[in-house]
DNA sequence: GTCTATATCCGGATAGAC
DNA sequence: GTCTATCCGGATATAGAC
């Protein structure tokens, strides 16, 4: 049980913080949520709140992460195609969710980025992780090391940043014109590389 | 004085809301910030600290609009360049800025997304003023109006999935490879409608 | 319009019994 | 490891003197 009531105030604060942000978050209603004590976050997290905030960062950041691998991997085996239907996904899961359940750390990051720089550390390190795997990604679209990159950062960007608008609006159409716009440039990308390597 | 002490009270609340946030801020804090008291936020503001959020979303919302709308109207006369320059400002900016002053309405987005409906509104309400305005200039990239629109889309949520990374990680890359991949969807989407209206 | 005082509640954090 | 009780500060909001 020592173990299960770890993972729960982990899970419980993670929803939480998704929904309402760090700041609006309350040690006692993830004790609530979580069926735990407040005693117990601070048995598990002496730390208290900032300690546990940076483990959500971490364990939140990796799943999604590899939740993102997974759906690229699995998805259509031409990699711009499966770019597209990503976003796609998360347009739907986003409407599904009522708007909820977007980027597990984006609010995390806007709200620390200025006032608690060990946060602010750890939502940089999430989204790091993130633009690697992306960036092995898209060197399947492109064999220019610094392409990759860019193309990876666009991903991510245009995905936040459509985050933001879908949840804002309760629509998800931003989040479908960018995914329209990250495969129009991804096919840029590839026909340049293409181009420099010489038609096939 | 009343209509000083109005206008102190939101540019504080505008201020202390882009930094911390919307939870992450006090009405005692906007108070102290603004030499007033916290009684005349109440009187300037009877729906309490709503009410004042929204008077910030709304007029932080059309004065940024502005600024982004002069920026392009006086940047480089190719419309895709300056698309370019408006990124490569943003990164100036936020990085004189100690990465602080992104986007003002974001972290509130983002954070009343699922707990508050009148805010939630608002702050949609702001983002679909910027998108109309980024549409009209983007027609001068394209006559497609789908074109247009998903175009000013591409450039809004690039811009705030930047800021987010920007901020995060303390260094205005993100911003720049996110300028980069605009300028060269952009140019992708220039030379598509050029194409369909017959090359000149 | 401005300022003081205060009501009520919730925030994070800690001590110690069990 | 778990649970209760509590400290202390700060939150929003209100009442009323000036």
């Amino acid at each position: 049980m020592a173990r299960d009531t770890r993972e729960r105030i982990i899970t419980a604060a993670a929803t939480l913080f998704r929904r309402q942000g760090y700041t609006g978050t309350g040690l006692q209603q993830i004790a609530t949520e979580s069926q735990a004590r407040v005693g117990s976050i601070y048995h598990f997290f002496a730390g208290g709140k900032d300690a546990l905030t940076v483990e959500v960062i971490r364990s939140g950041g990796a799943a999604y992460g590899a939740m993102v691998g997974a759906l690229l991997a699995n998805g259509p085996d031409d990699p711009v195609e499966a770019l597209g239907a990503m976003f796609e996904q998360a347009a739907v899961d986003l409407a599904a969710t009522d708007y909820a359940d977007a980027c597990p750390i984006a609010t995390i990051a806007l709200e620390v980025a200025s006032t608690n720089e060990p946060l602010r550390i750890a939502t940089a390190g999430a989204f790091e992780g993130w633009l690697e795997g992306l960036t092995t990604f898209c060197h399947q679209i492109t064999d220019d090391p610094t392409g990759a990159r860019d193309l990876a950062v666009m991903v991510l960007t245009a995905l936040e940043g459509a985050f933001i608008l879908t949840r804002a609006a309760r629509d998800p159409e931003a989040l479908r014109a960018a995914g329209r716009s990250v495969v129009q440039l991804a096919t840029a990308v590839r026909a340049r590389s293409v181009d420099a390597n010489g038609a096939s």
